[in-house]
DNA sequence: TCAAAAGTGTTGAGTTTACACCCATGC
DNA sequence: GCATGGGTGTAAACTCAACACTTTTGA
C-alpha cells in the first residue's frame, strides 16, 4: 500500500492559571519561523514514537518548565488547511490547568520566553491560536459547572472567597455567597481545616481543602457535581 | 526547517442509527490489509488538501453511500503508537447520527460491504475500534441528557413512545411515561401534528415533530435542555 | 369483549432562590 | 470605633418523583 500523505501532526496546550482574581493563560514567544516574535500557545510537533499526550507534556516541560495539574484533550484543529503557512498541520489541542503555586513559581523564574497573560489583556496571537483559545475558554466555562475543576486552579489550601471569586470572575456572573457556600459544602468533599488566613483585611477566614479521594468515591456512588447560579 | 515526521492522519466515523427499538452502528468489512475480513468503523486517510470533516464526509459517501444527520468531532486517538500495525496513525474520530429513513434505505440497498449491527450483537472489531466505539457510546449516552440529539435518530414524524423507547433502550433505564412526556412537552420545541400512526396495536397515536428552529431560539434565549430520570 | 398501547393530574418531597445582619480582626 | 471581609438561617417558589385509571382501536 502506497500512501503519500504529507500532513504533520502537532500538539498545542492551552494552560490556564488563576491569580490575582484573574484567569491567565500561558503563552510563549516564537523565536523563529513565520510567526517570529508573536505570542503563541505552547506546542510543537509530535515525535514518531511518542504518544500525543506525552508530546504535550514534553513541550510543557521544554518550553515552559511546568508540570500541570489537569490535562485533557480539547479538540483537533485541522479543518483549515492553511493553519500554518509552511505546510499542512493538524494540531491536537490539550486543555490544561495549573494551580496557583506552579503559576507563581513560574512568574518568578521567568524561564524561557514563556509568560502568563490575563485573558483580559492578551497580545495578538499567531496562527489560529485566538480561535483555539476561545474554544478552550468555552470548555473551561462549561466544565466549571459540571466538574470540580476549579480546585485545580487554586492552591491546596484556599479560602471560600477565593473559590467564589474564581467562579464569578471566570463565568462573569454574580453569585449569592450564602447559597454558593451552602451548595458546595453540601457536596461533602470539602474539608474545613484548622488553618486560618489573614491575608485579607477583616475577619480571618478558615482555609479549606478539596478532598479528591472523597470526590471520587461520591462520583462512583452516582453523585453528579453541578453548580448553577441564580 | 527540516521536519522528518512520519505520522499519518486518518479519520474514522462512528455512525449510530436507531431501528427496531435498538441502537445500531455502521461497520464496514475490510477488503485488504492487516485487518482483512474484520469489521471496522468507516474511515480512511485524509487528503493533503482536505479538511478533516470533509474527509469524514467523503469516506461516508464512498464506503457507505450515506449522508449523516449530525456530525461532530469525538476524540483523537493517537496515544497508542501501534494502533495500526503498518505505521504510526493518528485517527480523528467523528461521532455521527443518521435518522431512521437513511438507515432503512441503506439496509435495503446493502451497498458495498457496509452493514448495520445492533450494539448488542457486534462482531469483533479490527484495530482499536472497540475502544473508539465504547468512547462514542459514552458520548451518545451523556449527550442524550443534555442535548436534543435523540431527534436526529428518529424519523421526522415520530411517536412519543418511540422517543421514550429510544431513551430507555440506549440509557438502559426505566422511564416514567407521564413525567417524561410532561417534561419534554414543557420545553415547547415539539410540534404535535395532525397525523396519527396505527403502526402499533392499540389506540392510534399522534405523530410529533421536532422544531429545530424553535429549539435554536430557546437556546439563544438561555434555555438549557436537560433530561434526568427518576 | 379483550388485548394492546395512548393519553392524562395530583400530591408530597426536595431543591432552589431571595434576602440582611452580626462577627472578628487590623488600623 | 470603624472599615473590611467572614460567617450564618429562613420562608416562598419551584421542580421533581411517585403513582393508576380511562380511552381508542383491531382482532
Amino acid at each position: 500500500m502506497v500512501l503519500n500523505q504529507n500532513i504533520k501532526v502537532a500538539v498545542d496546550a492551552i494552560v490556564f492559571g488563576y491569580s490575582q482574581h484573574q484567569l491567565h493563560v500561558l503563552l510563549v514567544q516564537q523565536k523563529y519561523g513565520p510567526m517570529q516574535g508573536r505570542w503563541v500557545l505552547v506546542g510543537g510537533f509530535v515525535h514518531d514514537d511518542e504518544a500525543l499526550q506525552a508530546a504535550v507534556e514534553r513541550e510543557l516541560r521544554e518550553e515552559a518548565g511546568i508540570t500541570v495539574n489537569y490535562l485533557e484533550q480539547l479538540y483537533t484543529f485541522g479543518d483549515a488547511v492553511q493553519r500554518d503557512p509552511r505546510m499542512r498541520v493538524v494540531s491536537v489541542a490539550y486543555f490544561a490547568l495549573v494551580n496557583a503555586t506552579e503559576l507563581k513559581l513560574h512568574a518568578d523564574t521567568d524561564a524561557a520566553d514563556a509568560r502568563w497573560f490575563p485573558i483580559s489583556a492578551l497580545p495578538p496571537l499567531g496562527y489560529d491560536h485566538d480561535h483555539i483559545l476561545s474554544v478552550a475558554i468555552q470548555r473551561l466555562k462549561s466544565k466549571l459547572s459540571y466538574q470540580p475543576i476549579g480546585f485545580d486552579l487554586l492552591p491546596e489550601y484556599f479560602l471560600f472567597s477565593d473559590l467564589e471569586n474564581l467562579y464569578c470572575s471566570i463565568l462573569g456572573q454574580e453569585i449569592d455567597r450564602r447559597n454558593f457556600r451552602k451548595k458546595i459544602l453540601s457536596f461533602g468533599f470539602l474539608e474545613e481545616t484548622d488553618r486560618v488566613s489573614k491575608k485579607n483585611a477583616g475577619r480571618p477566614a478558615k482555609l479549606f481543602r478539596f478532598n479528591k479521594l472523597k470526590y471520587k468515591q461520591l462520583e462512583q456512588a452516582g453523585f453528579y457535581f453541578e453548580i448553577k447560579f441564580a
